[in-house]
DNA sequence: GTCTATACCCAGATAGAC
DNA sequence: GTCTATCTGGGTATAGAC
């Protein structure tokens, strides 16, 4: 419930936001998103053309967070193992899932290019910071020089992803750190030179 | 359309499997089911109690399938490291997704004790038997002894679960491909007394 | 068993009053 | 800008004829 902030259609865009969380784009009806902002049919339809426009205006908020939340992860201090260590480790509200990732599973969305455009360029974009970390790890001798950047990345990246499946489909966010906690062992430096396991 | 073949049970069990591949449980309708499957309204109701049912029904059976494919890959023949890598690269439709894992995504199949069983059961059967093969690997000295199977298990289905979603986030199967040669690249046997390269 | 008819509410959108 | 009709079609289910 918006109904006490700021303009309407901001509270519009951070209902949609909600319920695109929640339920996904074909799970999320106009009148549901009406009600959760506290406004009438007239509102939502004069400041957005209607739902198609009004979810990719939050879509796009979403993924910009996302993108920035990750860049604060993988621009943090420590080695390149620490930061996707932290990324992986972060805080998460492990049984919502993931509130881009959950929109590849909406048909709706990944049939409209527009839609699926923010998501597309989101996760590539993670994709190829974390792949970076990796490579600057190689080349401080902490990840084997054999390993790919792009494809370590993906790894990580599908293991967060797929995490969340796991989590939901248990009713428990176990299965998510137990996925982490493995890739993490996976990943671990090697070369003694860096260590992970400081004091 | 299942309209030429068996039973009408059997064509909208058969229907309700690919809609629910393909839209989810929100997004699939009684009608898109009875459309495919060639009945009429009384056929569905007269077989099952309604939607639910009818999901139920297929959900069932697709998890049995999966955990068939599962098994016989994973009780296949090779070291235990070939059988996981066999399991990662076995061929899949990447781009149409997990046809269990996507409804981890669908509220109403979260929601539904019911409904989720058959895919917990499922997730975590696979998960089971992968940690199995792992711990195999561990005494046969192919796997380092400080690795967790079951920390390993959940890694590698997570990795193909997360790898659906990068994939179709792209709208091409790359991603997947990526995270799976990354994964196996970290899980690659290091003692060299078990090669994973012959010939 | 299968069909059509009917019911009722919701999804999504438009019109026009305030 | 926001509201309340109003509209058309679809979702889900029941009733009853064949």
């Amino acid at each position: 419930m918006y109904s006490e902030c700021v303009s309407t259609s901001e509270r519009l865009i951070e209902s949609t936001r909600e319920l695109l969380w929640e339920r996904g784009y074909v799970g999320t009806s106009p009148k549901a998103i009406l009600e959760r902002a506290g406004a009438g049919q007239g509102s939502m339809y004069h400041h957005f053309k209607g739902k198609p426009d009004l979810a990719l205006t939050a879509i796009r908020r979403t993924a910009e967070e996302l993108r920035a939340t990750a860049e604060a992860v993988l621009a943090g201090p420590g080695t390149p193992y620490e930061r996707i260590e932290a990324y992986l480790l972060r805080e998460r509200d492990v049984l919502r899932g993931c509130p881009v990732g959950r929109l590849t599973m909406d048909p709706d969305v990944i049939a409209s290019p527009e839609l699926r455009a923010p998501v597309d360029e989101t996760i590539a974009a993670v994709r190829e910071r974390i792949a970076g970390v990796v490579e600057e790890g190689k080349r401080l001798g902490q990840f084997a020089p054999e390993l790919d950047g792009a494809e370590i990345a993906a790894a990580v990246l599908a293991t967060v992803q797929g995490g969340y499946v796991l989590a939901r489909a248990a009713g428990s966010p176990a299965a998510f750190d137990a996925g982490v906690r493995g890739l993490l062992a996976l990943l671990s430096p090697r070369t003694p030179g860096v260590s992970d396991q400081p004091a």
